[in-house]
DNA sequence: TAGTAATATATATAGATTTTAATATTTACA
DNA sequence: TGTAAATATTAAAATCTATATATATTACTA
């Protein structure tokens, strides 16, 4: 593998590794949103949602489009979402796993 | 989303946001390896190799066996695998796109 | 066979760097 | 002037990298 492509996939998935930034990820799942609508949704202060997406604008996760005094948010490519996906699938896995290590302990 | 799902990613994708760790699981790609294997094609000192296992072990991301003296690593989850594709994907989808906006600058 | 060396891996430590989260300030537009 | 968003600043927490030390297993040898 190139080394140019390993440190994309390493700096695009520090870029997911935060759980506010999870968070407006999947709010933008359902659909295209304002800074303030995202902030109202997460219940924290808009700087710090402007603080968030400056990051997953700078990878080119997201994409901002100023219109009047707003900015609407969406995400760039929606393979992220079967990403997240993926993501979701291996976290029942580990769940799954550990239930059968509990269950096995208890024979 | 519930919450703890939402960390969980954020947590799992903070254990693949480092170049080492990414070359490490691209090469349990092609198989199982032992980490004076995995040393030897990263060319860096065994320690930090360890280190670096260590960060997926506890995210239960690879599996280390024992062997004698030596420890034998794997991947826990195939979906992985899926998760660099799409990264990949994503990558080039990315390359395109700014090799179409440099081209049009040059209309 | 007891003692010791060699090998493979893991863990501990510490200084430098980065990230986080909260707050304050600035910019852009209606 | 008021609203929306972005940026700057800062202290605390986390991560990185390199080095040192520890542990566990096997091999060697007197």
């Amino acid at each position: 593998m190139p080394q140019e492509l390993q440190t994309f996939k390493a700096e695009f998935f520090k870029a997911l590794s935060n759980p506010l930034r999870i968070r407006i990820l999947e709010l933008l799942r359902d659909g295209d949103k304002y800074v303030h609508e995202l902030q109202a949704h997460m219940g924290i202060d808009s700087a710090v949602v402007s603080q968030q997406l400056a990051i997953l604008r700078n990878r080119n996760i997201v994409l901002g489009v100023k219109d009047g005094t707003k900015v609407m948010y969406s995400v760039r490519d929606p393979l992220l979402f079967e990403l997240l996906d993926i993501t979701k699938q291996i976290f029942n896995h580990s769940l799954n796993h550990t239930i059968q290590m509990l269950q096995d302990m208890n024979q």
